[in-house]
RNA sequence: GACCCUAUCGUCUAGAGGCCUAGGACAAUACCCUUUCACGGUAUGAACCGGGGUUCGAAUCCCCGUGGGGUCGCCA
């Protein structure tokens, strides 16, 4: 606490105006206190015995104890204030407590901290949780009780989680690097967060820049507002599509990596990005897509099968043999793929599944041809040959 | 328990007394597209928490109730 001198002299001076006082009920005297009000369905507070008020006599002070300093909080009236998001607020004093703003080994409190700082650097506006409402007005007298300047407050409501219910260490993202994680683009969490509790007008979709423009107190939401991941999907889907292929391509061979998967060998993580980034919600869902382009492919048994069929492994054959010679354009490999079709009198779903079984160890994928041609000729063929 | 905040489709919200037969988006459902699965397109269903006021007129203002959230530390 570099501040600790400014916060002393600043206490010094309250305790020197009377607007501060040295309180010596214990810990275990205030936790016996509370105890007796909450048996008493009382709301728990500081009983005021050593305020000093005209013609009262304090309590001899006990020896051995250090003191505590406590706010001498107004007696009377109401602390009022209009809120940016919530309008106006009206706190009884009857309400406040004197709250401690000095510990008994000196060190300041929090509440006081923040005060002190916002003065020393003119703070016009505080923005804030709206678990703060509470700390507002004891906040505010102390503004008044040191002659300061009173700053605009702003309480924003909670996020409460997809459940509905506070949000926890068990469910919703605590820290913003949990979103990179699941596989989140940082635009997607940004719109998402920015639309939840302040709108704009029918605007679902911006970028950075108009929320900077746009954003503004006046439609920021009063109410807790419930995270909706399935949203957040349809943004994160959205941008992804919009994303650039190398870019995706990184993301792809980060995440690869993360799972011992390297790319070198393979085909450019870009081309699957193209191929993958309107198929998929988020950045893991890809890497997945990715994988078994890089990695050997076992189709599962159930999955050979039903698919891989002795007419099916015949039509692979046949494609087979027609792959070896063709241009390796997309274009071509459809053509190649359709003579398959007319010699084996097959459907192209009966070709293209099992060949997807096949290449991918999954019968779905995108357009079987596109697949083809970003897998290669070599991997295409040695990946047949093993099956076939 | 006391005090404070809050309340429109399942969810995020538009709405600042008449423009509301309540709009948009996600999700849902149906259909279309399709070489599978997706994507995409089109369409449909879906809400003003309850009760009292105020007013010619209330989703919008006031009161009460109820629900939800928050705060009651020599924590921050």
């Amino acid at each position: 606490m570099q501040r600790m001198a400014r916060y002393k002299e600043v206490i010094g001076q309250m305790l020197a105006a009377g607007t501060a006082y040295h309180c010596y009920t214990s810990i275990e005297a205030l936790d016996a206190l509370r105890a007796e009000q909450e048996a008493n369905k009382e709301k728990p507070r500081y009983d005021g015995l050593w305020r000093p008020e005209p013609g009262k006599t304090l309590p001899a002070i006990p020896p051995g104890l250090s003191p505590v300093v406590r706010f001498r909080n107004p007696a009377a009236g109401v602390v009022a204030w209009d809120d940016l998001v919530k309008g106006r607020i009206e706190i009884s004093n009857a309400e406040l407590d004197d709250f401690i703003i000095a510990r008994a080994d000196g060190t300041p409190t929090y509440n006081f901290c923040v005060v002190v700082d916002d003065w020393d650097m003119r703070i016009s506006h505080v923005i804030r949780g709206d678990d703060h409402v509470n700390n507002t007005p004891r906040q505010i007298n102390l503004l008044q009780a040191l002659g300061a300047p009173v700053p605009r407050y702003g309480h924003v409501s909670m996020i409460l989680g997809d459940d509905g219910t506070k949000l926890s260490k068990r469910h919703g993202a605590v820290s913003v690097m949990q979103y990179d994680e699941n596989g989140y683009l940082p635009e997607a969490v940004l719109n998402y967060l920015a639309r939840l509790g302040w709108s704009h007008g029918d605007e679902e979709i911006f970028s950075l820049e108009q929320f900077v423009e746009w954003f503004d107190l006046d439609h920021i939401t009063a109410s807790a507002a419930q995270f909706n991941t399935e949203k957040l999907n349809w943004l994160n889907a959205h941008y992804i599509k919009l994303a650039d292929d190398a870019r995706l391509g990184g993301e792809i061979v980060r995440r690869l990596a993360e799972e011992g998967v390297t790319v070198t060998a393979g085909p450019d993580p870009a081309l699957i990005a193209a191929l993958y980034k309107d198929r998929v919600v988020n950045l893991n869902e890809l890497a997945d897509c990715a994988h078994p382009f890089y990695a050997a492919v076992h189709p599962s048994e159930e999955l050979a099968a039903q698919h891989l069929t002795a007419a099916a492994k015949a039509a692979l054959a046949d494609l087979r043999g027609r792959l070896a010679g063709v241009e390796w354009v997309a274009a071509e490999l459809a053509k190649v793929l359709k003579e398959t079709l007319a010699s084996t009198g097959l459907k192209m779903p009966q070709v293209a599944i099992p060949l997807r079984v096949a290449l991918l160890g999954q019968p779905q994928s995108p357009a079987i041809d596109r697949v083809l041609a970003v897998l290669g000729r070599d991997e295409v063929l040695k990946r047949l040959e093993r099956l076939v």
